[in-house]
DNA sequence: ATTATACATCAAAATATTTTGATGTATCAA
DNA sequence: TTGATACATCAAAATATTTTGATGTATAAT
């Protein structure tokens, strides 16, 4: 069941990459660090269009590394620091090895 | 004055976040969790050719997160922990925050 | 000197992502 | 009920990334 875990995970790590890897993502992930946010607030601060915000919106939400909340006509929308303490469980583990130097092609 | 080092650090974590979005990649990085590989090693191990292998290995490289040492005909690749650090750190100023509820739009 | 190996680079083609502008849906206020 | 607001969704166009196959370069072995 382990493996299964881990593969699943996987899956997870690689979306939360791709949803990391867009400038304007990043630029809303960090509005998003001071706390909620809509997108009404996102246009204000960017200047971006309300189609092109709810698209990388959506990246971000499929990615499960924003959560959203709605409030009558409002979405307010705030990271999931589940994912990010996953994301930095995946790095730390990747400096885990022993950096022993190995003669390749052998 | 740390402000300012987050500001210098803004396109290094961009690029480094662009060079973990690819599964390709997100896989040659994997083998590097066991320490060095060459080129041949990843060919071996993945299938990809190698002009495809040379190509994300550029792109890793100049994100910064792999090293490159050069011995004879060999090229040894190895994760540069520097910035797998700095990507940590810089997850976790995100989730730094203090989760206050905010009335948007106002 | 010739040949083979290990890898980099290049341009064209294939493929994927992003942007735009229009339209759709739900909520609220008058 | 009508109109406005907040946001989602869609298809087409624009743009960016990736793959391929060919060629280039450096090192090393014969």
């Amino acid at each position: 069941m382990l493996k299964d875990i881990s593969k699943v995970k996987k899956e997870n790590i690689s979306k939360l990459m791709v949803s990391f890897s867009d400038p304007f993502r990043l630029e809303i992930i960090n509005l998003m660090m001071d706390g909620e946010v809509c997108v009404c607030d996102i246009m204000k601060l960017t200047n971006l269009s309300q189609s092109r915000i709810s698209y990388h919106i959506k990246i971000l939400k499929e990615a499960a590394l924003i959560s959203d909340r709605q409030e009558g006509r409002w979405v307010y929308y705030s990271l999931n620091k589940e994912s990010l303490f996953l994301i930095k469980e995946w790095i730390t583990s990747l400096t885990d090895y022993s950096s022993n130097k190995k003669r390749c092609c052998e």
